[in-house]
DNA sequence: ACTATAGTTCGAAATATGTCGAACTATAGT
DNA sequence: ACTATAGTTCGACATATTTCGAACTATAGT
């Protein structure tokens, strides 16, 4: 999970990925706003290749979803997800609270 | 930063720092808790060069504070990191919200 | 001053990771 | 069916990371 926002290609992939969502909608569900593989590749510079191996090591993460449109792969991140990493931190400081 | 947890002994003792501190608390001001290169070491079964090794990583990440008391290096996590850490989520998720 | 304990620094070695290009598969349009 | 475009899979290679032990520094107690 962290594993795979370590590395600071992935995070900038994920990060964009959460700058072009709106909550609730998948981010490439209307045509405007879509991330494919090339478009990943040509911003952070890599290989096609490259970007298919970070997002299937994303995708085993659970961080982000795949889906083929066509030609293209679409990817989004569930917003439960976020709210998910966000609880993350945050119960760890009510389990403070709470036991200690 | 997530680089730092990404390691499968950092996070873990990234972990066991948020459980043991009281928020607000330095984990180790009180003798009856508190974390030491050593006890990190046992519990993980790693030598003690390799706690130090994690723990200079996790501190140059802004993750940990550390402080020598006598013979012993007490290392501690800020609540205000936690919050700073759980908002990295939810920012994104607001920034959705609003912006698009 | 000496000793014991706790932690750090410094190589060295094994392993893991990131990256690419070449060859492949999938899809869309002709 | 052919072609072009998008993405994947598979080595291979370079680089980074993890880990340890040995030698070192720091502190506390005698």
């Amino acid at each position: 999970m962290f594993k795979a926002l370590g590395n600071p290609h992935r995070l900038s992939i994920f990060q964009q990925l959460t700058e072009c969502c709106t909550p609730g909608t998948v981010c490439s569900v209307d045509d405007a706003i879509r991330f494919t593989v090339g478009e990943i590749g040509s911003k952070l510079e890599l290989a096609p290749s490259t970007v298919s191996h970070h997002l299937k090591e994303l995708f085993r993460a659970g961080l982000i979803q795949t889906r083929r449109k066509g030609k293209n792969i679409e990817c989004w991140i569930e917003p439960e997800l976020l709210e998910e990493l966000s609880q993350f931190f945050h119960i760890e400081d009510s389990n403070k609270t709470q036991n200690k």
